[in-house]
DNA sequence: CGTCGGTCGTAC
DNA sequence: GACGTACGACCGACGT
């Protein structure tokens, strides 16, 4: 069950904030409306954060209030509302109203004391409040259900934010304000006393009536000044206080979002003149509460063959505030894929295909696949338009390749259902279709076969085509419907998903069509290198072994060295079998000179087979460079992974493999730049832990391992040995894997008892980290999932399980994914915000790879200083933790140099 | 001939 | 069983 949210909007101090921020614009008519603009802005923003929320606006009424009466000089040095603000409220009004927005205007009371007292209330109901709102005094009002947002500078507050911001508690709050003073509403405070000295104090005598009490024992002018307004502070005091008791004839329930009047808002906003909201109308004034679940019993698929179905499809998409869209191709392979057909929805059972390139023999006539898009190319190239997707990304690039440019991404059911729940399901939309709506689809291998008679897409019937493309876009449609009220239940996940996955989209699919350089001569050449060494290396073994076999296969090497040869099996596969994996070969190595050759040829071979062989086949002929394909819902944790190639594990730990890398080039006139987040994971353990140790080591810039076995070990940073400074290392990665004794035993060759001790060292010398990985545990058994910094979230249905080994994976994951979740999390807001920057500044770059902790650019030449700079800059401001965020920026003719 | 589980190895 | 997240090559059993 979810708690209830109130959003109230302290509309006042976001007028007076909007008027003086912006240039001063006028409606058609030639009225000021630059309040209006801002404040409006702002609301929509506050609508979308949060769609499922109780709201109301509040605003001042004219008039005088108990504050007058109280104090004749309150607000008496305010100049007066300046006239081309004043004839901004009623239309402001108007339009919030339009909205569907409830208005509260109280006369005789202020704003202020209105939202006090709904949020009070509010509070007493079990809500959860939050008040926008750009006024301190605010802070007042804080505590564990209440919070403050300033939307217009998008922070927030709650009590410990109030105490990092004031230096005092939210309920020390008034006494704070009554000691500095407010010149604005000239309520007169404690002259010489700022917000430091009135923090100071009230760290030390707690509250107003105290410091009074104690008033003789501050010394010095500033003593004196205290004394001397000891008779004036209860009024100030009073005049702060913002009064909370106050029966309103407000039932906080009935304060919900209506639907908003289109009619009304619509002539409201051609009469401001804001066109560009006008336009967008459709997506912003959905229904904001979950639409009404409509599964139809019967579908109605449409096969689109004449101009004039077409047109009548093209009006309904033309007036759709979100529609629905899917592309069929010829290739699952985006570079690869032309277009076939399009299908749209707008209402859930009701979609249409209109094919447009099928061809086989007696195929229909069809309309003109090349009018057909130009018609559409307004509609999909306007930003305006919302769409909605399974994968747009892939549909970004089929209509690229047809020179469409699109536009207008605002929905995608696969990150919907990857950010609501990364592991209940794959995210395809059979699978999805199957678990949130219950319906089986018609899948693609049913109409075009499987194997080596699979159609294309092109050469399947129309009659059949249709019914399976018009159902794409239906479910997918009705999939939104159904994915987005349960994502908007949890604000976190809401804004994870707007914020960074969906703009994410479109970064990734450019980085995509950017592709990377690569230099196939030299790849050619490596492969030779290699061959001719792999054939000596099985010359020799097939020699010492007495006959041939094959150096590949795992069975006949587990044969020849376990049953032939008699050696000692030092460690088993999950399956029972001798293992023959690295670590066993290499200690086999030590004794016997077979594992050795095995354990070359097995490297050399990797490197040949996967890589240099590979990776100059899966070069694009028409651009003469590899575009890998990211994918954005697969890992559990948030973090991409690549395939087509895999480019997030090209070699870099031996020299031999990183000679692959130097095959990853520039063009002439540019250089590679390599960014990466140096230690991120470790810095993002010691911002949730919160450890005194691991925090000063950071902040300090030291190196992490060092420092680490200079505590473990206790001895001085530079007396850390090569041995030592590997010993820590280990120990700092094991912990981010959730490691045991065993585990690390494993690692350092160590007995396990040796292990564990090691890690009781580390526990002592660092306790936050110890507290942390402990509540970690117990919090994931709690909830049953864990959160990154960004709330991205991953449940882990094994945590309390009977079955030690499932719950001590689950717990393993727990520790893990917040870590690697967040790191995920920080470069992927990395990337949208350098994406826009590349975007925006025009700048001679491209971002062309990422690899979990780097982004790498192709610069030119001439702007290298520049983009090196800015990227490390946005990199850097990607998050804000307790230590920095430090980033190594190299640069070079190719990727391995520029690290 | 295709698929799939098992094993291994590459990256962060 | 024992250190998290991925992709993918190769082998070899098994099924068509």
């Amino acid at each position: 069950m979810t708690t209830k949210r109130l959003i109230l909007v302290d509309g006042s101090s976001f007028l007076f904030r909007a008027y003086h921020a912006l240039p001063p614009l006028t409606s058609p008519q030639g009225l000021a409306i630059n309040a209006v603009y801002g404040v409006s802005n702002m609301l929509r923003k506050m609508l979308s954060d949060y769609p499922q929320d109780h709201f109301a606006v509040i605003f001042d009424a004219p008039g005088k209030t108990f504050r007058h009466d109280l104090y004749d000089q309150y607000k008496a040095h305010r100049p007066p509302m300046p006239d081309d603000l004043r004839c901004q409220i009623e239309p402001l009004h108007r339009l919030v109203r339009a909205m569907g927005l409830p208005l509260i205007v109280e006369s005789g009371i202020e704003a202020d004391d209105v939202l006090g007292c709904l949020a009070k209330k509010a509070d007493q109901l079990g809500f959860e409040v939050i008040i926008s709102t750009g006024d301190k005094d605010m802070a007042q009002l804080v505590n564990a259900h209440i919070m403050l947002e300033n939307t217009m500078n998008n922070s927030r507050m709650d009590v410990q934010g109030v105490i990092d911001k004031f230096g005092v508690r939210p309920d020390q709050i008034i006494d704070y304000l009554a000691l500095i003073g407010d010149a604005v509403d000239n309520i007169p405070g404690v002259p010489k006393v700022g917000p430091k000295t009135a923090a100071k104090w009230l760290e030390q005598y707690e509250s107003l009536d105290n410091l009074i009490a104690n008033a003789d024992k501050i010394t010095g002018k500033i003593g004196e000044n205290l004394r001397a307004s000891l008779e004036q502070l209860p009024l100030s005091k009073q005049l702060t206080t913002i009064k909370w008791d106050i029966d309103l004839p407000y039932a906080i329930d009935d304060l919900e979002r209506k639907p908003a009047d289109p009619t009304e808002l619509k002539a409201l906003l051609s009469e401001f003149g804001f066109t560009t909201w006008l336009k967008t109308l459709g997506s912003e004034t959905a229904a904001p509460i979950s639409e009404p679940e409509t599964p139809p019993g019967k579908t109605d698929y449409e096969t689109v063959l004449s101009e004039e179905h077409f047109e009548r499809w093209f009006a309904k998409l033309d007036n759709a505030e979100l529609f629905a869209f899917d592309t069929e191709t010829t290739s699952l392979d985006y570079s690869k894929a032309r277009i076939v057909g399009v299908s749209f929805a707008v209402e859930p059972g009701h979609a249409a295909y209109v094919p447009l390139a099928h061809d086989y023999p007696g195929a229909p006539e069809q309309l003109d696949k090349t009018r057909v898009l130009e018609r559409l190319r307004p509609l999909l190239e306007n930003p305006a338009k919302a769409k909605l997707g399974q994968n747009l990304k892939y549909d970004l690039h089929v209509l690229a390749n047809e020179g469409i440019d699109l536009k207008g991404v605002a929905h995608d059911t696969m990150l919907e259902s990857y950010v609501y729940n990364s592991t209940a399901t794959k995210h395809n939309m059979d699978d999805l279709a199957k678990k949130y709506l219950g319906v089986d689809t018609i899948h693609f291998e049913d109409i075009a076969g499987k194997g080596a008679k699979q159609l294309s897409f092109d050469e399947i019937a129309i009659e059949e085509a249709g019914p399976y493309a018009a159902e794409d876009a239906d479910i997918t449609l009705r999939l939104h419907h159904k994915l987005r009220p349960l994502l908007a239940e949890h604000d976190a996940l809401y804004r994870l998903y707007a914020d960074i996955e969906v703009p994410l989209l479109s970064v990734l699919a450019r980085i995509e069509r950017n592709g990377v350089a690569v230099d196939t001569d030299m790849l050619a050449q490596q492969s030779m290198e290699l061959a001719s060494q792999i054939i000596s290396l099985e010359h020799h073994a097939h020699d010492l072994a007495g006959h041939s076999f094959n150096l590949g296969s795992p069975k006949q090497i587990q044969e020849i060295l376990y049953d032939r040869l008699q050696l000692p099996v030092l460690k088993k596969t999950p399956k029972g079998q001798p293992s023959t994996d690295e670590s066993v070969l290499q200690e086999l190595a030590a004794d016997y000179p077979l594992p050795r050759l095995i354990l070359e040829h097995r490297s050399l071979s990797k490197l040949k087979s996967t890589y240099t062989d590979k990776l100059p086949e899966q070069v694009d002929p028409n651009t003469g460079r590899i575009h890998t394909s990211y994918h954005q819902a697969v890992a559990a944790t948030g973090r991409l992974s690549s395939s087509d190639p895999n480019l997030q594990n090209i070699p870099i730990r031996t020299e031999e493999g990183r000679k692959i890398r130097k095959a990853f080039i520039a063009p002439p006139g540019y250089k590679i730049v390599a960014a990466d987040y140096s230690q991120i994971e470790l810095r993002i353990m010691a911002h949730l832990s919160g450890d005194a140790g691991l925090l000063k080591a950071f902040s300090e810039g030291l190196d992490v391992h060092t420092a680490t076995a200079a505590e473990v070990f206790g001895v001085a940073p530079e007396q850390v040995t090569h041995d030592l400074r590997r010993s820590a290392k280990a120990i700092n990665f094991g912990l981010i894997y959730g490691m045991s004794s065993f585990g690390l035993a494993q690692q350092l060759g160590l007995t396990r008892g040796q292990a564990q001790s090691y890690i009781d060292l580390y526990f002592a010398r660092y306790p936050g980290v110890k507290d942390y990985m402990d509540s970690i545990r117990a919090l994931a058994r709690e909830q049953g999932y864990v959160e990154t910094l960004f709330g991205r979230r991953l449940y882990l249905p094994d945590i309390n399980s009977r079955n030690a080994a499932q719950r001590q994976y689950a717990e393993r994951t727990a520790i893990n994914a917040p870590m690697q979740g967040t790191a995920a999390d920080i470069i992927k807001r990395a990337m949208i915000a350098t994406d826009r920057w590349l975007i925006e500044a025009r700048e001679d770059a491209k971002m062309i790879m990422q690899v979990h902790d780097e982004l790498v650019f192709e610069v030119a030449k001439d702007r290298l200083d520049h983009c090196m700079d800015r990227i490390r800059t946005l990199m850097n401001s990607a998050a804000d933790l307790k230590v920095p965020l430090l980033v190594d920026v190299g640069v070079g003719d190719n990727w391995d140099e520029a690290h």
